[in-house]
DNA sequence: GTAGGGTTAG
């Protein structure tokens, strides 16, 4: 018996005009419906039988049938069953309000991992939706605001689960509109998914919003908060949020301590070691106590800040407390050292951390590995890769990318080939920096067509440059003196999406230095600038190394009073650069580096 | 299952 003739016997579906209550969705009149159609239906749904399904329903309406089935009271359960089916079988889209009319039905029924399921489908493949028609469809969805609520809730959360949290975003603004109340468990993840896109305002946006539509933050949003704000260097902002976390009744733990001092450790400012350890007494004197994380972070912090002493000391105090050193805590070290050149003692570090009991991972083996390689000990380096086949370490894309880039800067481009072919037979697939090296290689070499070359096959592998990509060509077309090429690339870079970064626009203005075209270069500052990129100690040295080669040494010991008035802490370059020039106008440098002006009246100037 | 730490390319 056909289903069409069962509802509506003699009747056409299509040209039936319903009823519509006060939301406008079409309603069936409880009299035109054949009360021993659905059964048949919901029982073909339960039991699966699709084909007999399709054959029952295939001449009516699908939509008509889900309203059909929504309205006959059925099941939650088995209306979404039909809904996806319907969809997938008739290559169509059921209507928004249906749709979210099955899901608070589901919600009412307590349903939520049903719901869960769907909406994470939903949202991966929904088209044209826009966000708002999606909360119209729910604001209609039924009575229950509650379970409306519950509902726009898990859409925040399913939008950001399947990245897509920009969308995330505009349904946590759209729910504020309908006054849907969310939880700290959708809202979360969007924060963290925002920071993670280093959309701070947004991120300082919604925090406000949560406080005003009087969602309980936990100690987790505002720890989240915090990243955003240390991520963009906003640490004021990050500790004052710390306090003001009390203020709502949340106590900062170990997490929020360990974030804002990562965040001063990564901060390139004067004293930010300092800082950081000012932090680390506040946090005991709170009572909260330090753990491996802490440590790790301090010890990583002073040896980016190249005070490997600072460093040392701080391991030791870890261990005082009867911390124990874990595998990340080596890799820092042995990283450290590497970086300190002293890979002699970072192979003994390592010998340590065997018999300590820990198991070198494979960022130890890289790190390892990369301090060999910078420190022209590619054998070693070598050795190192074939050990961990041995050992059964899996080398990753990391580990053929240092390799391969040691190959390149050895100007051995066959080899930095070869392993690219191998680490492709081996299953392990090339990132774009992997590319960035064999691209910095061929460039290297002059060899700028075979670097577009490779610039399509990456393109063919879907793999996109980045910033680092467009900084390499650029700094091989200053090199070429071609500043003013290299300058265009710019356009191409925002078109791209891309940003920028400081080393695009210091590699643009050492171009054109070396060029001695010093007002291009102050161009390209002021276009920096003007994006929100403050000058920093590389763009520093760059001005002040092109002033110096044109001999404007007050220009340039102008430049070096600024960076030091901003908080910049010039480094061994800046003093190289500068030193004789400096030493000639009457500054002498002291243990730490600062110079002090001898001849004049000005105290120290840090 | 939710918040913090380490390795590459310029």
């Amino acid at each position: 018996m056909h289903f069409k003739s069962h509802i509506f016997p003699g009747r056409s579906l299509q040209g039936t005009v319903f009823p519509r209550n006060k939301q406008g969705i079409k309603q069936f009149s409880s009299l035109s419906i054949d009360e021993s159609c659905t059964p048949t239906i919901t029982d073909l749904i339960s039991k699966q039988h699709w084909s007999k399904l399709k054959t029952h329903v295939q001449n009516a309406d699908p939509t008509t049938v889900l309203q059909q089935l929504l309205n006959s009271g059925a099941d939650p359960e088995l209306n979404l069953r039909y809904l996806t089916w319907s969809q997938r079988e008739f290559k169509l889209s059921q209507s928004l309000e249906l749709t979210f009319r099955i899901l608070h039905s589901l919600a009412l029924a307590k349903k939520y991992s049903k719901i869960r399921s769907f909406l994470d489908k939903f949202v991966k493949d929904e088209k044209d939706y826009s966000v708002s028609a999606v909360f119209h469809a729910i604001s209609l969805s039924g009575d229950s605001f509650c379970v409306k609520s519950i509902v726009a809730d898990m859409l925040v959360l399913a939008y950001v689960r399947n990245l897509k949290t920009l969308r995330g975003f505009e349904a946590f603004k759209r729910a504020g509109d309908y006054g849907f109340k969310l939880s700290v468990t959708s809202c979360n993840p969007l924060l963290s998914g925002l920071v993670k896109e280093g959309k701070i305002r947004d991120v300082e946006f919604a925090y406000g919003e949560m406080i005003k539509r009087k969602i309980e933050l936990d100690v987790i949003s505002f720890n989240t908060v915090v990243n955003g704000l240390c991520k963009v260097g906003k640490l004021n902002r990050a500790g004052d949020l710390t306090e003001d976390m009390k203020v709502w009744g949340v106590s900062p733990n170990v997490i929020t301590y360990n974030t804002l001092i990562a965040g001063y450790c990564k901060m390139g400012r004067i004293g930010k070691m300092h800082k950081a350890d000012a932090v680390l007494k506040e946090m005991v004197a709170k009572g909260v106590s330090p753990d491996e994380v802490t440590y790790n972070i301090l010890i990583d912090g002073f040896y980016k800040d190249e005070n490997a002493s600072g460093a040392t000391r701080v391991f030791g105090e870890m261990q005082r407390k009867g911390l124990k050193p874990n595998v990340m805590t080596y890799n820092i070290l042995i990283n450290g050292l590497c970086s300190d050149k002293k890979v002699d003692e970072a192979v003994a570090l390592w010998d340590q951390m065997v018999s300590s009991g820990l198991e070198p991972n494979v960022v130890t083996h890289n790190t390892l590995l990369n301090g060999f390689c910078k420190n022209k000990t590619v054998n070693e380096a070598i050795k190192l890769f074939n050990d961990m086949a041995k050992k059964g370490v899996d080398p990753n894309a990391r580990t053929y990318t240092t390799l391969i880039d040691a190959y390149c800067k050895d100007r051995r481009l066959e080899d930095a080939f070869a392993l690219r072919d191998s680490m492709i037979d081996r299953g392990v697939f090339p990132e774009v920096s992997t590319y960035n090296s064999l691209i910095a290689g061929l460039c290297r070499k002059g060899d700028v067509e075979a670097a577009m070359k490779l610039m399509d096959e990456m393109a063919g592998k879907k793999l996109n440059p980045d910033i680092v990509t467009y900084n390499i060509l650029i700094d091989s077309l200053c090199n070429r003196g071609e500043s003013r090429t290299a300058v265009k690339l710019l356009d191409e870079i925002f078109s791209k999406g891309l940003n920028p970064t400081h080393v695009t626009y210091n590699t643009l203005m050492d171009g054109y230095c070396r060029e001695g075209n010093l007002r291009a270069a102050s161009n390209v500052r002021k276009r920096m600038e003007s994006k929100g990129k403050q000058a920093n100690v590389v763009t520093y040295n760059v001005l002040i190394k092109g002033f110096c080669l044109k001999g404007k040494l007050e220009d340039a010991n102008g430049l070096l009073n600024e960076m030091l008035e901003r908080g910049l802490v010039p480094n061994r370059t800046t003093y190289e650069i500068i030193k004789e020039e400096m030493m000639v106008k009457g500054f002498v440098p002291d243990i730490e580096g600062h110079f002090y002006n001898v001849s004049g009246t000005d105290s120290k100037r840090k």
